[in-house]
DNA sequence: GTCTATACTGAGATAGAC
DNA sequence: GTCTATCTCAGTATAGAC
């Protein structure tokens, strides 16, 4: 079985370094001195094997999140677990990983550019993100329907950066400095906590917007 | 000439139903009449296709950006703008080109959600953006500047998924309702507004992180 | 069950005739 | 300016060796 564990820690490495999309199979049977059709043979397709790549490291975190997520609530024991520790329980379990394994958390980073999260989010996180979503909305009782669902989109936009090569938008803004991950997540969890309980946009449906 | 701008028309069309890289250069020309060699004619290669569609319309958006901005910092006389002023100058235009052409913001959002967005930030909106940032900084000077450096990375990251397709994270949240763009984007920038104005994180450089 | 060799289809790109 | 023909490289599929 060494091959399969070759194909997948070679497409970690290659993916990490260059995203998915410029990855081809080829790269990564002829870097992990096998056969192309073992590819298909083992995984079925490039998907798929990107798939089982995330599988193979992704289970452990959602873990980690569901348990920090238990102790809140039992914690709490019925009342509601504030906004920010609940997203410490999300977004902590991700720090250890990355300190631990920095390459699949690149590999996290470049889906995230590409745009492949989403569909990798429904299979993978489905049942985490369900109960943190529960959790969440219990903490805003305050905020409808509508805008909280609009807070979870702009939260997971948020995390994709944090979690992404930085952009420079401003060259020269920050020379070189080294952004350590884990103050990166921290700094997102205050930015998104603070986003969470904002007070309400002026629910107007369909009306004017005011000049300013 | 009128093999460019049908050429231009076709890509924006399906570009905007079906993402940039699910449409190929074949299907672009089928559909336009035209030949294959024609685009890379007119435009030199897939990529520098897309580069010129953005262009001939988000120069005007930002143009209205520039003319907000610069209203408001004439009106502030010298002193900062607020941060909620800065963030409506800034996507308020794009809720006008929204609701006039709706298929160019599809194509954005797109883009936004297959990662090609940075690279088209540096060529098209360097200059308005870092006019936006200066206003922002002036406007938040409790903010440490690596701390605004990773809120703005936040709000670009929330910005792509307001524009683009809301993810599904808990099916059955949102019955499928009509999400007016423009009420997207209010939301959008009141939860910017907070995030911007939130505490600072605690500044502790490369410390371990406490348990909750 | 595992893997190799090879072939197929469709993509973007390019050279050169008209 | 436009079109035909062709090139290279991608992901995929299959037949068959071990």
């Amino acid at each position: 079985m060494a091959t399969k564990d070759k194909i997948l820690d070679t497409a970690e490495r290659l993916i990490a370094n260059q995203g998915f999309a410029a990855t081809s199979l080829r790269q990564i049977i002829g870097e992990a001195g096998v056969n192309l059709a073992a590819v298909h043979y083992h995984f079925g397709s490039k998907e798929e094997l990107l798939d089982q790549l995330i599988l193979r490291k992704i289970t452990s975190v959602n873990e980690q999140r569901i348990a920090r997520l238990d102790a809140l609530e039992s914690e709490a024991d019925g009342r509601p677990v504030p906004v920010d520790r609940v997203l410490a329980a999300f977004f902590e379990p991700m720090i250890e990983t990355g300190s631990r394994n920095p390459q699949f958390v690149k590999v996290m980073a470049r889906l995230q550019g590409e745009g492949l999260i989403p569909s990798i989010m429904q299979k993978h996180f489905r049942s985490t993100i369900s109960r943190f979503v529960r959790a969440l909305r219990l903490a805003l009782p305050d905020v409808s329907q509508e805008e909280f669902f609009w807070r979870l989109q702009f939260m997971f936009g948020a995390m994709s950066r944090a979690v992404s090569d930085p952009v420079d938008f401003v060259p020269g803004m920050l020379k070189d400095e080294r952004h350590e991950f884990s103050s990166v997540i921290r700094r997102l969890m205050v930015f998104l906590a603070a986003g969470f309980q904002a007070p309400a946009s002026m629910e107007m449906p369909q009306e004017q917007e005011v000049q300013a």
